[in-house]
DNA sequence: TTGAAAGCGCTAACAC
DNA sequence: GTGTTAGCGCTTTCAA
């Protein structure tokens, strides 16, 4: 027998029907202790493993949750990813992960994809396609988890972190230790992450009566060439506009700054105060160790999949959101007062 | 119409069989251009997507790629990971990936669960559960490509990074530059690649002439937390003992060390040298930067796809031996001749 | 407690 | 070119 053995040959052997096998597999309570063990002993003996495509075609469900992410390469969501690997393994799900590489029609294709393994529903990681949902959404007759970026629906639930507010505890702090000239390294320009963060900047400068500089924005993409351009980019200014402390989008673009700083000779924080966000492990070990706005990543995954299974089981579920504190570590200066 | 609509919709719409439906979707050349137009058309307008279950279940086969890591939440892996997306997705095959979390069990209960898919093929990222694999193996009937640990069987190819020579090139780099007492901090006590680079390390010590102390030899994980507490360690072994220079298992560890290495007011590479291996992005940026054995990581993922897809094509497969350069950075510090 | 029968959505012979 | 038929491996009524 070369081939998979399948539930018939299980049953030819136990010389019980089909449907008694899949029962004694289920273990169902409507069999036979004895039959029960002998079939699941001959599974074993068989090498036995269900075919789950027929399992998922026969009951329209399969034990799956579908992950679709922009990439698997970006630390955060690795950890994201850490915590939903946690939460679904213990709920007995499996996970399917498709990576789009951060292109939305890719991501709308994997989205099908996943539906038409009937995965019992959907976490979509820091959505690139917005836009493309709405159609989609309506079709999908499984819940759908969207982490960190937001959208309405029935079935549709969010979970993300507070951005806005991360972005105000950053530049608060900054304002906090003296600083009056504050830049903003900008992150994806289309992404709502990037936006809530700027708003955020934005509403801690005005709480504080300072001015809104446009020319303290500056533009990047989150990665750690966008922070090495950035720290290029502020060297070249003049001394009097120079802001004196930058918040950064992500902790991966405050990281290359940092290292573009210590070969420029620029000294952090002595020349230059520095936050980030999302606290991910290399900001503990980079010198200076990053002072950065935590983002709860890997409760985002957790909560991600616990409202999932709510709306499985058919319990109400809340949009959540998650508030990370501020990491104070070595990369903000505190400034003097000279008035 | 709330239920997805079936192949059987469209051909009630259409007014032909469900199999003509079938042809017309798969665009098979038997059949006329007017119906295949009109068909797709209805389609697209019921936003029928297939079920893939069910596909798989009558041909035996899906599209898709099962990938089996340990974890989602390491640079290495999501390094692996972006070549495999890159090149899978070019060959228009799917990824399905299952992260084991690196507890062996699960690493072969997933393997189960991608062949219960009908996965095309199978590619193992560095596996846990060596052992395990043997009665797997041979009931599985689809080509398995392991990446980065050695494996033998039908059907069965490995792709990998040359260990022993990484482990050679890094110790040999450290003696070229004068170094004579060099220590080597380990990673997974069980793994391959450790023993490997283990290996390298010893023949590069013989061929120079060098003597080996078993007390050069650091015990570590690969983890940040380990490079830390070999700096510790080092910081307590009298002055004649202490290594001049060490070889970390891997960049992580390698990183972590340097950290601790600054707040412990250690000079690298004055006081000692480092030299990691991976050449993972933060490397560049690490202050210093550091000098590490590259991994081709990248090229592995691409390798494995590549390797995958020539098995199922029939066609003869090797396994894959890379090597990497040594990136020479500013960790390593040269030694003064003075005999 | 067990078996027979039907069918999930799709593809693949085989006819016509 | 197109329809008919059968069946992939499993679960699930319905009967017995």
């Amino acid at each position: 027998m070369s081939q998979r053995p399948s539930i018939k040959d299980i049953a030819r052997i136990a010389g019980v029907s089909p449907s008694t096998v899949s029962r004694a597999l289920a273990d169902s309570p409507r069999i036979s202790l004895a039959t029960r063990e002998r079939i699941q002993r001959i599974a074993r003996e068989l090498d036995y493993s269900p075919s789950l495509a027929a399992r998922a075609l026969v009951t329209g469900a399969s034990p799956i949750i579908g992950v679709v992410a922009p990439s698997l390469a970006d630390p955060y969501i690795a950890a994201v990813m850490k915590g939903l690997e946690e939460a679904s393994h213990q709920h007995g799900y499996q996970r399917l992960v498709a990576s789009s590489q951060g292109d939305p029609e890719q991501e709308l294709a994997m989205v099908q994809m996943l539906s038409g393994h009937n995965a019992a529903g959907l976490i979509v990681l820091s959505s690139r396609a917005p836009e493309g949902y709405a159609p989609l959404l309506a079709r999908l007759s499984m819940p759908v988890i969207f982490v960190n970026s937001l959208h309405v629906g029935e079935r549709v639930y969010n979970v993300m972190t507070d951005n806005e507010y991360g972005g105000w505890l950053a530049t608060h702090h900054l304002i906090d230790q003296g600083h009056v000239r504050i830049g903003y390294l900008g992150g994806p320009a289309r992404g709502r992450s990037h936006a809530a963060r700027a708003a955020g900047y934005r509403r801690a400068l005005e709480e504080a009566g300072l001015p809104f500089d446009p020319a303290c924005l500056m533009p990047g993409d989150g990665s750690i060439e966008a922070g090495r351009e950035a720290l290029r980019e502020w060297l070249h200014q003049p001394d009097d506009k120079r802001p004196t402390a930058i918040f950064c989008y992500n902790d991966l673009s405050a990281l290359g700054l940092l290292a573009e700083a210590y070969q420029q000779g620029v000294a952090i924080p002595d020349d230059l105060s520095i936050v980030g966000f999302d606290n991910i492990p290399m900001t503990a070990i980079s010198i200076p160790p990053l002072t950065t706005v935590e983002q709860r990543t890997e409760e985002l995954g957790r909560q991600a999949v616990a409202s999932l299974l709510a709306a499985l089981a058919g319990k109400p579920v809340t949009d959540i959101i998650l508030r990370g504190e501020l990491i104070a570590r070595a990369s903000v200066k505190r400034m003097e007062d000279h008035d």
